[in-house]
DNA sequence: CCGTATCCTTAGAGATACTG
DNA sequence: CAGTATCTCTAAGGATACGG
C-alpha cells in the first residue's frame, strides 16, 4: 500500500492516474516543459480554459509538488509557475502521449495544416 | 487541423489527452495489456468501479477503435475485451506513468508492502 | 454473466462581476 | 496582472433494480 497525501493506492499507476484524471493538468504541464510561464500566458495558450479553472488546477499541482509558483513583488503583479523535479520527469510521458496521438490520427483522422498550434507546426518541420 | 471522429484539435497531443481525459479509460487499458479479459474479470480487478460505468467506459473504447470486444454465443454469456494495435501502442505510454508513480512515491509518499495488488508485487519482484 | 433502465448526487466547469 | 467571489448548470458517475 502507498499512502499519498493521506490518500492510499495498492499500485503505483493508481498514483499518477489519480493526480491526472482531469481535463487540464497535463496540458498545462506540457506547456510548463517548453519554458517558464505567466499566468496571462498559459491563459492565452490554454485558450478553452477558464481563470477560475486554471487557478484551481495551478493551485492543485503545486500543492502536489509538480510545480513552482514565484510571486514578483511587482505592479501589475507578475507571477511565474514553473515545474519542479518531479513535474520536469512527465515529459517522457507526454512525448509519448505526442507520438500516439500523431500515430492515431494517421490512421482513424484527417489533417488540414491550418490552425495547427505553434508548436506542433515546429515538430512537424523538424521531422 | 486535425479531425476525428467529427471533432477539432490543433495539437496531435490534444486528440490523445480528449480520449482518456477520466477516471477509467487508462486504468482499463492497463488491466489489458496484461491479458484479455471478460468483463467480470476487469469488473473484479478494477473494484471501485461500477457495472454501469464499466459498460460505458468499454462501449466508448470500442468506439474510439483502442479495444475490442468479442461475443461467445454463450449460455451464461461471455464476452471477451482485447486491445487494438492502437491499444497496445499505449503500453510505453503506461508504464512510463506507472514509472513516474513509483517515483513520485519515493519523493512524497509512504509504502507498506500489504494489500498491494498482483501485478504491483511482480513488478517489484523483478527489480 | 453481462449487461439496461432509472433515478439521483456531486464535482467540474462556465459566466460574470469585483479587488489588491 | 492575477487573482476572488458568487451563482448556475451540466454531465460523469453512483445506487439500485431488473432483464435476456
Amino acid at each position: 500500500m502507498y499512502y499519498v497525501n493521506d490518500k492510499e493506492f495498492n499500485c503505483s499507476i493508481s498514483v499518477t492516474l489519480d493526480i491526472f484524471n482531469d481535463r487540464w493538468k497535463l496540458s498545462i504541464i506540457w506547456h510548463l516543459l517548453q519554458d517558464n510561464k505567466r499566468f496571462k500566458d498559459l491563459h492565452e495558450e490554454i485558450s478553452e480554459i477558464t481563470q477560475k479553472t486554471l487557478t484551481v488546477k495551478l493551485k492543485e499541482l503545486e500543492y502536489k509538488n509538480i510545480i513552482n509558483r514565484e510571486v514578483f513583488p511587482e505592479v501589475p503583479p507578475k507571477v511565474v509557475y514553473s515545474l519542479t523535479d518531479a513535474g520536469k520527469r512527465l515529459k517522457p510521458l507526454l512525448e509519448d502521449m505526442y507520438e500516439w496521438g500523431v500515430k492515431y490520427v494517421e490512421e482513424f483522422g484527417t489533417i488540414t495544416e491550418e490552425n495547427m498550434c505553434y508548436s506542433e507546426k515546429n515538430r512537424r518541420k523538424n521531422k
